[in-house]
DNA sequence: TAGATTGTTAATCGATTAACAATC
DNA sequence: TAGATTGTTAATCGATTAACAATC
């Protein structure tokens, strides 16, 4: 299957949080027997329009039959191709106080293949203890874990002051991707991505739109 | 001040995200004493560009002063007022577990004048146990609790399966806003606003882009 | 074949940016 | 006054939607 015919410069990110959505959507299907399914039907359960579910896909490829729509199990795998979810992505977080914990031992990250393989925290009354089979570490330690065993991806889970700091460790630790919890801008080099989530700007949409 | 000059029809999300943004970046310069802050400034402390600050500014009216920028603490009390953050929002929680658990504790929302008053779960093993001094209750004395003490958002960390009867149940509890963790599709009425936040979006952004 | 639905192109809509007159 | 910076209009850019030929 071609996934991406060299155009995967147009792809926004608001397609890939969409496909992000249709996995999801997919994947219930599936569970619920689902064999097929129209462009239609996976916008009404994903409340967006049909033309905007086709022309999302057909950056990657064509995945349907004219006339008949697309097999369920054979989107969801192209999606998970496409999305990466076919391997195994190491995770690193920082930070193991109340985020964190939720973080690291939220189900639906490890059953998408995101494993947290290092937990780093600078409090030495947690440093020590062990969450699953991972021992909390001293943030001091972080770099000579990462070097001896390296990660995919570092989780900033820590309060905003030190969030800086530590996306510069984990960047220098060798990590291609940053997912940032903390409340503040840092910055990564380039070749790293960064995602920032804030989960203050829901709530405070929400204040906005109930003052009005 | 003339907030909302009649045009707030036109405010975007896109928007108002970036005024939750703004007061992050306003509180920051206001805690390090800095009092004036031009809209180029601001922009390259939120990544943005300048233009796009002022128009942002311009739909809520005019804060600042042409050939010297904005002060701080006035243009922070002014995005204060719009997002609705000069009052008290009270929340009831839907789901007593990890993500609900770092959500209840989360200091920044109570910093921001959110309220958790009510925490209900279906475990038996965690009813009667208090957080703070909020005590979890059965999910069943829900609709009792929300009449006794009705609150401003309901929000849902609920497991997805769950997510649709906490949601009916919650908005017949007569909230204006609900704020969604569980990754599934949920409705609301006509009045009530919906927001949607999923932690695995992000990561799995993350990861398309790691694969390619 | 007739009906249904895709994949894609063109049209529309809306968000961002550039530019600049207003004005401190 | 001269320099700086806002507030706003017009131009641009990009995302969404409509429409339809292709085709199962």
């Amino acid at each position: 299957m071609a996934i991406l015919d060299g155009n995967l410069e147009k792809v926004s990110e608001f397609t890939i949080r969409r496909l992000s959505n249709y996995f999801r959507i997919l994947s219930e299907l599936e569970k619920r027997g689902v064999v097929t399914v129209s462009s239609a039907s996976l916008a009404e359960l994903g409340a967006i329009t049909s033309a905007q579910v086709r022309k999302d896909l057909s950056y990657f490829g064509s995945f349907g039959t004219r006339g008949l729509g697309y097999k369920v199990v054979e989107l969801k795998e192209a999606i998970v191709a496409i999305l990466g979810l076919d391997r195994r992505w190491t995770l690193a977080l920082f930070g193991a106080g109340f985020l964190g914990h939720a973080l690291f031992f939220h189900d639906g990250f490890r059953e998408d293949g995101f494993h947290f393989i290092h937990v780093f925290d600078v409090d030495d009354a947690k440093v020590g203890t062990k969450w699953r089979d991972v021992a909390i570490t001293h943030q001091r330690h972080a770099a000579e874990s990462l070097r001896r065993e390296p990660v995919d991806i570092g989780v900033i889970a820590t309060p905003p002051s030190a969030a800086r700091d530590v996306v510069d460790l984990v960047v220098r630790g060798g990590v291609k991707g940053v997912l940032n919890f903390a409340p503040t801008q840092v910055q990564v080099p380039e070749g790293v991505w960064l995602r920032n989530v804030n989960l203050a700007v829901a709530l405070e949409s929400l204040s906005f739109y109930l003052s009005q």
